[in-house]
Formats: C-alpha cells, sequence, structure tokens
DNA sequence: GTTTTAAATAAGTAAAACCGATAGAAGTGA
DNA sequence: TCACTTCTATCGGTTTTACTTATTTAAAAC
C-alpha cells in the first residue's frame, strides 16, 4: 500500500506548527498562503484525522497534532541527511577488493591519500584471494579490484598497475649473499598457502630454477611467515613490500642469488560495462601520484 | 532548501534495488514500467548521481546506490510508521490537566478503564493547581482540564462533575467524636498552602463557623498532612478520598461535628472553540462509568 | 540471424500542485 | 458600533508533474 502523503506536505505542517499561521509558513516556504493552506487540508484528509484545532483565525495544534509533529520533525530531518548524504558523501563511496598483500601493504598510502583529500568520502576494502577479488568485481560487489595474478574473465578490463619485486629472504646469518642455488634448494621452505597469488607466482617464478621445494611450511598470513623465518626457520620469497620494515631494522636480510631478479606485475581490474565513478575518478590518481609522502 | 525527491521515488528506488529489474518493480508497484523508469531517472537527477549502473539490460546497484539503499529503506520505514502512528495512535492522543488532589485520587480509576479500553492511546497527565489548569486549557496546552474551585474564565466551557466530600479529621482517640466547635477551634490545623484548591475551599466552608484558625501549620502536600495528622499533630480537613485508606486502617479519625457535610463540587473545563476529538469521546464516559472495579 | 525480453524514450493525458482572487470570520482601533 | 485589518478557506484557472500507451533500442536467448 503506497504512502498517501509527500514530503513537501510535511515540510507544511511542521513549517505551520512552528510559526502558528499558515500565512508565514507559506512565506518561508515560498508559496502562496493558499497552497499551504491546501496542503495542510491534503495531509489531515491522508491521515483521517486534524492536525489542528482552528479556533478563530489562529490554528493551534491539536493534541494528535503534537504527537505527530516530532515524528514529522524527525523525518523531514532523517530526508535532509539523505539528501546530504547523497550530495557530499554517496558521490563518492567506492568499493574496492584487493588481494591481501596489495590491500595491506601497498594500497594504504593511496587510501591515506584519497580519504585526506575528500574527507567525507566512504571507502570499504574487501580482502580476499585473487579468485574472490575477480569474482566481486565481475558481480558488480566491488568497484575495483587489485590482484597478483592474471585475470582472464571476459566482463572485466584488466590494466597492468605496477611491478612487485619478490624477494628471497632468511634471518641474518643464517645463510652467505650471495646465495648458490645448491644451497637454497636444501633449505625449508616457508610459503603462503596454495590458491595465494603470492604463492603461485613463487611456485612459477622460483620453481623452474630450484626443481622441487624441499620442505614446505604453509602459513596463511605474509606477516607470520615474515616473523617464522626472522626467528631462524627456512627461507622464503615474498612482495618486498611485506619484508621492508623487518630488513630495515635487521631482522631478516635479502638474499642475493643467481636467480633473475623476480618480478611480477599487478593488475588493477574493472568491469568494463561500468562507467567510472566521480569517486574512482578521484581515487585512480593516488595509485600512482599519492599526495602523503611515505609514510615509511 | 526544498527536498528535491518524493517518497514515491525512494519507493520505486528501493522496489527495484530489491527486485533487481524496473518491470517487477513497476508491477509489485502498481505502475507501469515506463513510469517506474522515470521515477528512477526524476530521482537520479534530483540527487546528481547514479542509483544504478546499466549493465546490458539490468540495472545493479552502484557503489553510492548501495550506500543509499539502506537510508532509503529506513527513511520509508519511518514514514510508514509516521503513517500508522497518525492511523492507530496519534487520534486516540489526550493531554489532561488537573489540580493534585483530583490527579492523585479521582483520575486514576478512569485513567486505567480508558488505557485498558484503548491499549493503544497516548495519555498526558498535567498537574497544577487551579490556576495552572485553567492556563493551561485556555492556551491549548491541555485538553481537559479538572478543577477544585470556580472558573469564569470566558474562552472555557465549565461543567460540574461530581461532589468532593471534605472531612474534618484528627489522630484517633485524640478528640472526642462529635467534637463540639469550642474544642475544635483551639486545635492547631495542618492544612494545604494558601492558592491550593483544597485550602480555599476550607477556609470558604470553615471559617465562617471557626471564626479563626487558632494555629496553621501549612504542607504542601496532601499525604504529608495525613501522616502528620496521624502522627498525633493537629487536625486537618482534606478530601474523603485522600484519607480515605488512613481512615480504613483506623491510623485517622474522621470527626463528626455540628458542621454541615462540607461538600464542594468538582469542575471539568474545556476550551469552547475545540471540537470533541475521538480520544475525548472515549475518555468522558470513563469519568462517571469506569469499566474497572474500584480498587480500593 | 531471428526471436525474446527488458530499459529507455516519445507523445499524449490525467492528476496534482500551485497561484490569484475572493469570501468569510475574527480580532483592532477609532 | 463600525470601519479596517488580518488571517483562513475556497473557487476557478494555470502550470507542473506523474502516469499511460506506444515505440525504439539494445542485450540475451535460441
Amino acid at each position: 500500500m503506497a504512502l498517501h502523503f509527500s514530503l513537501r506536505e510535511l515540510e507544511v505542517f511542521v513549517g505551520v506548527a512552528r510559526l502558528g499561521t499558515v500565512t508565514e509558513a507559506a512565506q518561508q516556504l515560498g508559496m502562496t498562503q493558499s497552497a499551504a493552506s491546501q496542503a495542510i487540508g491534503n495531509l489531515e484528509q491522508a491521515l483521517e484525522l486534524s492536525l489542528f484545532d482552528r479556533v478563530g483565525r489562529r490554528l493551534v495544534l491539536s493534541s494528535a497534532g503534537q504527537l505527530l509533529l516530532g515524528k514529522a520533525q524527525a523525518l523531514l530531518e532523517d530526508a535532509g541527511h539523505f539528501a546530504d548524504l547523497s550530495k557530499h558523501t554517496a558521490t563518492l563511496a567506492l568499493t574496492i577488493s584487493a588481494s591481501s598483500t596489495i590491500a595491506n601493504y601497498l594500497l594504504p598510502r593511496a587510501i591515506a591519500s584519497y580519504l585526506q583529500q575528500q574527507p567525507t568520502a566512504k571507502l570499504q576494502l574487501q580482502v580476499g584471494n585473487t579468485a574472490d577479488v575477480i569474482d566481486a568485481v565481475a558481480n558488480f560487489r566491488a568497484d575495483l579490484g587489485f590482484i597478483e595474478g592474471p585475470c582472464h574473465h571476459p566482463d572485466l578490463q584488466v590494466q597492468a598497475w605496477c611491478d612487485d619485486e619478490l624477494v628471497v629472504f632468511s634471518a641474518p646469518h643464517l645463510l652467505p649473499t650471495p646465495c648458490p642455488l645448491t644451497l637454497l634448494r636444501q633449505q625449508p621452505w616457508v610459503l603462503r598457502e596454495a590458491g595465494s597469488g603470492t604463492r603461485d607466482e613463487c611456485e612459477r617464478l622460483l620453481l623452474p630454477h630450484l626443481g622441487q621445494f624441499e620442505q614446505v611450511l604453509e602459513l596463511g598470513d605474509s606477516e607470520a611467515i615474515s616473523r617464522t623465518v626472522a626467528a631462524g626457520y627456512g627461507v622464503s620469497c615474498l612482495s618486498r613490500h611485506v619484508i621492508a620494515d623487518a630488513l630495515a631494522r635487521g631482522e631478516l636480510q635479502a638474499l642475493t642469488t643467481e636467480l633473475p631478479t623476480l618480478r611480477r606485475p599487478l593488475y588493477l581490474i574493472r568491469h568494463q560495462a561500468r562507467s567510472i565513478s566521480k569517486a574512482e575518478a578521484l581515487f585512480l590518481p593516488m595509485l600512482t601520484h599519492p599526495a602523503l609522502p611515505p609514510s615509511q
């Protein structure tokens, strides 16, 4: 069943209740007294009750009117908030889906810059593996996706964004650096779980040269891997961004090897059917030119 | 500044967002696909943003749309509550102003009966002295007023409601009963403050026979007077309703005197310019024929 | 390619919101 | 008491908006 009153009528109701006269309320609302009077009449008819008692040439709120006035004001206030939200915030709503390495180490700076420039913007960041991200973008659950591996979904635009360097590392002094491949082959490896983009890349880049991992400890979180290796167990291969802090603090050492530099491209994906929203237009430049200096 | 969108448009928005297609939403809302499509278009124009992304021949919520959908639903829900309130409750809104004796001892039974029969009704009871009550009714702050003394305000309808018996009483065995007037004249009196309807009536009824009160303790609350007298100090004169419990428990004794029975009429007042609301029409019979048995 | 299905648009119509004018009623002041 | 003012309600007419039917356009389905 439809609602039989309009927000405009509520405005008139509240105006008349506040100012006490139809004439003044009409003036304030930029309409004629006639229109305001009719609006009140229509609203009373729609609600099937008297909002005002006509006493002399004055309108005084009836008990019912008093009770409804508060609700009407609240409703109008909410409607105003709705309009404000749409003007100031909702245009800048953005949902991003990204794999964990990117979400944790590459995006924060861009996000911080963006939100600093657009303080009213709403941003949602979902973290998932590559398949999750692709699915989210393909099914409109996210506007933008960031993945570490390739993507061939027909509905998606895939765009190379930046290169990520994978670094082989160990605890300091555990191994010599440069480190010969023969020595590396004998180490136990600490890697992300199968299915993770980082793991896939590690295997794609390393296995051709190492043959096979001797022994593998799988940990679901990069930070956990970093700490485990720092504690002296095995070697690993992760994005330089992930271990940058630990390297700087001397808790880990990067191992130079005979391998070529291990680079992988990171991709930005969008649904090709979707137009670029205002929020996206403002966010995308932050990826390459963040306004904030690097925080570390 | 006016709001540039309507509740109807929000209904369409929510409908389309929920059902995923304009056609279905239009059907459910009892309008044509064309009208629904236009409503969405108008709303987007009013809010100056895209609520949906047109992908293929389907509409999927944009990020902005997602954000606004919840707010829109909440707004519509509130609007529905507003309509419900007006239908079921607001028609039964009633504000009563009464002097304290009446409010505390005469009205509770009527109020209880009324609210039992009309569980959704809203009732507000203000307590004040006779002047307060008259002012509240005359200035539309109350629908109904109950007073203990006369009222000659030109805008008000005054209607005798029932008689109240004033009783002279003391602590048990403090005085003989019947009690000669000569003895009564020597007692200290405990009375309500000047300006109270009960005090005025006491003076009007008693002073002609007693000449003057020997000594007067003024207390602002009838219950306080009752307890003070029960404690053995002086005599007083209050409505029988106030001391009924104490009399029954033997904490006080009513004094028979040579005075005629002390009766005063209680009045119901209304603003003559005001029509009788549905709530009033339902409440007034409760005054004379409460549905509940006397509770004491 | 053909058919089907859905959204957007066009054009016309019905409904409503609104305005100007005015009647009626209630205070105001000589 | 009688004009005079002020405020509401209502009438007739106009503009605006909402809606309908018919058509166009584009994407899926076959």
